[in-house]
RNA sequence: GGGGGUUUAGCUCAGCUGGUUCAGAGCAUCUGCCUUACAAGCAGAGGGUCGGCGGUUCGAACCCGUCAACCCCCA
């Protein structure tokens, strides 16, 4: 049957992927083998694959796979997060496109939408990953809202209420006026933008015309301002602390106080001090016992306390006021500043600094064991140098706010029973919160009367329970699953989520099961696009993962994104890399339609098909065990490249050609059933990167019996290495390497024969010369005692060989390489003896190293010797 | 403003305890080849003051100091 002479990868990977799930090779039970787990980063059940997830999924599975073939017990836990804020934003704005607004809708009836669009959509980038040859046990996919999953969420919050860990205060968050809700600080982007600065002054009361002038670029605030706060070392302004002023526009008096945290150069030198609406100064309200006055409404328009500006949107106000002011004669002047101002992340509005009602997880004591097992190594972060920004985060760690005033996500379980914010109860159900209820108010309190928070939790506090609760860890504590495989091996993850991720797994591991979640996180990096920006939807500079697969194949852009990827570093993307994976593919493809074309005889083994199949298989262990030594290092494109370039190099280029017979010629048995013994475990070690040819080839190659499929194979044993053939295959290398000059050179066809003395004792002849016979297709390889005249020569180690000019010659040319390599040789012994002339050197120097410099001398006196009579033999 | 990181070939990166891993790899480039597995290929070659300056040392890409550029996180 006539094999296509390029690879191609769509056939393959539809037939295998199906195959590997009919077998189900993919699923996982306990057993009495060592278990290998993954929890994926379970991406937002919305989503669609980008080169984000491309990388990190391809990291997991060719981790998985390669653990499944050690042997282990492998299982990758897939899933999906509901994404409270994203989700709801998107249908939000589906509903939108329809005409319906989300308040015209009860929280029923938009969390039946929202639970349309999750079954329509929800899913896909599953669907996704299987394209990609993603190895996960997919019997186990989890949601974070499955009932199952949700029971150990809401059972979480409680038991923190109960720890006394969940507290509910007033603090400032970030207001999103209109998604309405809190977002946590990560949902914010900070940008700079061109504003004005106004410079507006408050009238000393008491004194007839003495001013204090204050900058702000947010004059509408002005009506909330309850102190003026200068530094207490200003000259300008010493005299003025403890003095009242004059709110512009409606006269409210307000106090001058001092501290330290005023910037003296920043505008005047005066800050106006705005509790509600601005964390720092509701920091120094807090400190100085200020009273707070809001402002706004939810949706950013003003409310009572805005005065005759109640009802109009803050921006609005903002030019309005501006005019009035200026009317007034209190503006004193603008200026253009630019500065940082935050945005929603969902909704792109800007975002409202406000105090309110939430909930929080008090941190500080739940961080401790996440941080020191972090630092003692018991977790280990690769790269190690994230452990640093991890210890700042942790040492420093916040309060969490937990609460999201949306409805799609797990509702927190606190019922009120009055108006009053204290009369509430956290329960599982009703029933048990009317009982809760109860006791507490010491009186009946009847159903009607309970009223549920309205709010959701923080996705991640969903999320953080992930390693646990995907084996049911919390609503069946103890069971074989969670017993088996919890910790969970490694984690693949970006940095940037180091924090509100892989931090709160920690510590949810420590506090629920007594043990950390997982002993490896490897961090990813960024993927950026050519000119080194972040590949992102907005800008519309990513590739769809899913066409990139159509054009390169799976394997080829597993290969691609992983080739050059360090763990932690950026991994700037060009699909030429996927080409690249894509040219591998095809190569071990093209090897195979050679080895398979041969007709194999009973005939005699050629000498050089001994001494390549002993090399290689010398060669194979020590790769081997590099490419394990990276793999346990998490040095994962290290490994890649290693695999790459002994089945291009190694066993493409020189191992195949030692063994390739003649055009139409036969091969012996002996040669082929070691050539395909060798293929196999080449196929083996690219399995993880390259599932899809790999498996079709290793069926190609030989017949084989149900159940004999390489995703269960086990992976190559490293057996013990014999250096001698390894040493003595480099110094062919280097002759052959030269020969191949002489042909280039003096173009030479490479069918020409040519012929080869060597200048050393006969007795140095070994089988391994068949090689340089066979490679460089010499009609002759003699050694002889005497250099030959007339003829192009070359030293290997101290050797000299010889290959007799033919017709034409090129004396001079010769004359000057000669010349070149004589002159290089005597700078080098010039630098080698300086060395072992300076006494201090040779003091200070160990025994070893003054060695190495000697044979270093010696070697170079040798070579000089050498040119030198060959120069005057020209 | 605070913290962390990076800087080695055109690009992306290795380089272990300071010394024969004598500055390496892949890609790209150049040259010659359609040699019967593969032009998605073969063979060969060129290319770097290891960011700058100063120091320690017999010896520095590696250790110390300093300056510079870039990146990330937090505020």
């Amino acid at each position: 049957m006539e094999i296509a002479k390029t690879y191609e990868p769509q056939l393959a990977q539809e037939k295998w992927y199906q195959h590997w799930l009919d077998k189900g090779y993919f699923h996982s039970t306990p057993d009495h083998r060592e278990p290998y787990t993954i929890v994926i980063p379970p991406p937002n059940v919305t989503g669609v694959l980008h080169m984000g997830h491309m990388l990190n999924n391809t990291i997991q599975d060719v981790l998985v796979r390669r653990a499944r073939m050690l042997g282990k017990n492998a299982c990758w836990v897939p899933g999906t997060d509901h994404a409270s804020i994203a989700t709801e934003a998107k249908v939000v704005q589906k509903l939108k496109a329809e005409g319906i607004s989300k308040s015209e809708l009860t929280r029923e009836q938009f969390l039946a939408h929202a639970f349309e669009w999750k079954e329509k959509h929800g899913g896909i980038i599953l669907e996704q990953l299987k394209r990609l040859g993603a190895s996960c046990d997919w019997e186990r996919t989890h949601f974070t809202m499955d009932p199952e999953y949700s029971e150990s969420v809401i059972a979480v919050f409680i038991d923190l209420f109960q720890k006394g860990k969940i507290y509910r205060g007033v603090r400032m968050v970030n207001w999103d006026p209109e998604a309405l809700t809190a977002l946590s600080d990560e949902e914010v982007n900070y940008k700079e933008v061109n504003s004005k600065l106004f410079y507006v002054r408050y009238q000393v009361l008491g004194q007839t015309d003495q001013w204090l002038t204050i900058a702000t670029t947010r004059p509408e605030t002005i009506l909330g301002d309850t102190a003026i706060c200068v530094h207490p070392e200003d000259e300008r302004y010493r005299h003025l602390i403890g003095k009242t002023v004059l709110v512009p526009l409606i006269n409210r008096e307000i106090p001058v106080i001092a501290d330290e945290y005023v910037d003296k150069d920043f505008g005047t030198g005066c800050l106006k001090v705005t509790p509600a609406h601005d964390p720092n100064d509701y920091e120094l309200g807090q400190k100085h016992n200020l009273p707070s006055i809001d402002l706004f409404n939810d949706n950013g328009t003003l409310n009572a306390h805005g005065a005759h500006y109640e009802g109009k949107d803050r921006f609005e106000v903002r030019r309005e006021i501006e005019k009035e002011l200026q009317d007034k004669g209190f503006l004193v002047k603008t200026e253009d500043i630019i500065n940082k101002v935050g945005f929603s992340e969902r909704t792109s509005a800007v975002i409202e600094p406000k105090l309110s009602l939430q909930w929080f997880v008090s941190m500080k004591e739940l961080a401790a064991p996440a941080l020191e097992n972090v630092m003692n190594g018991n977790i280990q972060f690769h790269p190690e140098k994230f452990k640093n920004t991890y210890r700042h985060w942790m040492e420093n760690v916040k309060d969490w706010c937990i609460s999201r005033q949306l409805w799609w996500g797990h509702r927190i379980p606190a019922w009120y029973y009055s108006d009053r914010p204290a009369d509430f109860v956290v329960a599982k159900t009703q029933e048990e919160a009317l009982v809760l209820a109860s006791e507490k108010a010491g009186r009946q309190v009847v159903v009607s009367e309970l009223r549920q928070d309205e709010d959701v939790l923080d996705t991640w506090f969903s999320s953080w329970l992930w390693p646990i609760s995907v084996f049911n860890g919390l609503t069946q504590p103890n069971n074989p699953e969670i017993n088996y495989y919890y910790p969970t091996n490694d984690l693949v993850t970006a940095p940037e989520i180091m924090f509100f991720w892989v931090a709160r797994m920690a510590i949810a591991g420590y506090e629920y099961m007594g043990q950390q979640p997982f002993k490896n996180v490897y961090y990813t990096g960024i993927v950026r696009d050519k000119l080194g920006r972040k590949m992102s939807k907005s800008l519309g500079n990513s590739p769809d993962p899913i066409e990139l697969i159509n054009q390169y194949g799976a394997d080829g852009v597993r290969v691609g994104v992983l080739i050059s990827s360090p763990a932690g570093n950026d991994l700037p993307f060009d699909s030429s890399q996927c080409e690249q994976g894509r040219n591998f593919t095809n190569k071990i493809w093209n090897a195979y339609r050679l080895v398979s074309s041969w007709e194999v005889r009973d005939i005699a083994q050629p000498l050089s098909s001994k001494v390549a199949i002993e090399w290689f298989d010398n060669r194979f262990a020590q790769v081997l065990s590099e490419i394990n030594s990276n793999f346990d290092k998490f040095r994962i494109s290290d490994a890649l490249m290693s695999t790459y370039k002994l089945v291009w190099d190694d066993f493409c280029s020189w191992y195949l050609e030692m063994i390739k017979p003649g055009y139409q010629q036969p091969i012996d048995r002996q040669t082929i059933e070691h050539t395909l013994d060798f293929f196999e475990r080449i196929l083996k070690i690219m399995h993880p990167f390259t599932p899809f040819v790999s498996e079709e080839l290793y069926h190609a190659l030989r017949e084989r019996q149900a159940g004999d499929d390489i995703v269960i194979a086990a992976w190559p044993a490293v057996q013990e290495l014999a250096t001698a053939p390894l040493a003595q295959f480099a110094f062919n290398e280097k002759v052959i390497t030269q020969l191949r000059n002489i042909r280039k050179q003096n173009n030479i066809a490479t069918k020409i024969q040519m012929e080869l003395y060597i200048k050393a004792d006969p007795s140095r002849a070994t089988d391994a010369d068949s090689i340089i016979i066979k490679m460089g297709n010499l009609s002759v390889l003699a050694y002889v005692q005497e250099k030959v005249a007339q003829a192009n020569s070359f030293i290997v180690d101290g050797i000299e060989f010889f290959v007799p000019f033919g017709e034409q010659i090129d004396l001079e040319a010769e004359k000057k390489k000669l010349e070149e390599e004589l002159h290089y040789t005597k700078g080098f012994l010039k630098s080698v003896q300086s060395k072992l002339q300076n006494e201090k050197f040779m003091a200070g120097a160990p025994e070893a190293v003054v060695t190495n410099e000697r044979n270093k001398e010696a070697d170079a006196l040798n070579k000089i010797a050498i040119l030198e009579e060959k120069l005057k033999s020209l």
